[in-house]
DNA sequence: AACCGTTTAAAACGGATGTTTTAATTGTCC
DNA sequence: GGACAATTAAAACATCCGTTTTAAACGGTT
């Protein structure tokens, strides 16, 4: 029998803390793993030690969120159907989205780098490196079909076509709603800086409900 | 009196071709000097000599196509605001929006290049870099301003704070659909893999329209 | 033809990058 | 206590980067 005595934190997800917050903050191209390490408080060579490699690590900083993140909403989305579907009827658009959306934008109040996590996922979108991109699409790929399938129900009359478009435009707002959390630029008199998240969650809910359903 | 001898084409405008092309396909980081004037047969030097560095040359990339579209987006927004106006009428959101996305879109059919320029901007809102995402923003702030106040007209009774995350979603949903002019990921069965410009737009209008005008 | 400002060419500079290698250190089990 | 694997540390590696420097070539004017 023995103690496992564990480091301060381990070094793996010192690391991977450190990473999060660099890779939102300055880009996958704009952070050197120098500058990753020496904010872990690790040795240079760990990255290559415990990860393989940069790209590597990129997925690994994913991954360790996006698994359990990914239950989460792959659960909620099962739920809006089986709901509907003991009830006899069609879910709702609105049920959909909210199942996505709600514990996604919740997601940056869960922990300390959540909030950095969820930036860098918004932007992973867009992301220039097919690489990255792709490493991130992997993981969300069929969450993404299950909401399309999902909605498809919801909206039956709705052309396929104009409903993959919208769920398009949707992630495009979901995901720059990500990128801005807590980041404000330019703010019109009249406007408070800071929303909270449920306030946010909601307003968003209004305007995606609103495009989903339009005629 | 001189006859002006023109290079087979200017080499600031074969550097900018170039870049605007790699900028959007790799990224600002992911773009190297060498590359660029590799691809546009100019010596490496000569992005320093015309444009003095790599900031600045983005940020020529940017001004000129942005200058001349601002001007076409600039004069529909407030064609918009005159026609109402002459009627005694509210502008409508749809017309506001139409009068900013219906440039934007068509853009990328409007020559060669232009289609990569399109994806470059609709990267830029996410960009990770401080320097070039405010380059972009100092170009289009007095643009975002003018939709946001001419939307303020139309939907006199949403709160401020309501509009400004409105406008918001839609930027969001825009620039994500301009990264992916023709750049189709994965579809489902069903979908046709591209959409033309006009139906593309339509199908954007109609999604943020209803979104704007939700309750 | 000689001059001169503009542009191109080639090379070098200093520094930063991801990765690998080689040693030292640590902790665990026999 | 000694052997052994896992981890950390330090250094070196090759390569690429943006920028600068120095020369050469070009074009039009006098």
């Amino acid at each position: 029998m023995t103690i496992e005595i564990q480091d301060p934190i381990d070094t793996k997800q010192r690391i991977l803390d450190a990473a999060e917050i660099l890779f939102a903050r300055e880009g996958y191209h704009g952070t050197s793993l120098r500058s990753i390490t020496g904010e872990a408080g690790a040795n240079l060579a760990s990255v290559n030690y415990h990860f393989g490699s940069k790209e590597s690590l990129i997925e690994a900083v994913f991954s360790r969120r996006l698994e359990p993140l990914n239950v989460i909403r792959r659960e909620r989305l099962e739920q809006v159907r089986k709901e509907a579907s003991e009830k006899g009827e069609r879910p709702a658009a609105s049920d959909a989205l909210r199942a996505f959306i709600e514990p996604t934008l919740s997601f940056r109040d869960s922990g300390p780098g959540a909030e950095a996590f969820v930036r860098l996922v918004g932007r992973a979108l867009a992301e220039s490196d097919d690489t990255i991109r792709k490493a991130f699409m992997r993981q969300m790929e069929p969450l993404f079909h299950l909401l399309y399938d999902l909605l498809a129900e919801a909206l039956p009359e709705l052309p396929r076509s104009a409903l993959f478009w919208r769920l398009h435009f949707t992630l495009g707002a979901l995901s720059h709603t990500m990128c801005m959390a807590g980041r404000m630029q330019i703010l019109p008199p009249g406007v408070a800086p800071v929303v909270e998240t449920p306030a946010l969650t909601a307003l968003l809910l209004n305007f995606l409900t609103a495009g989903m359903e339009a005629p």
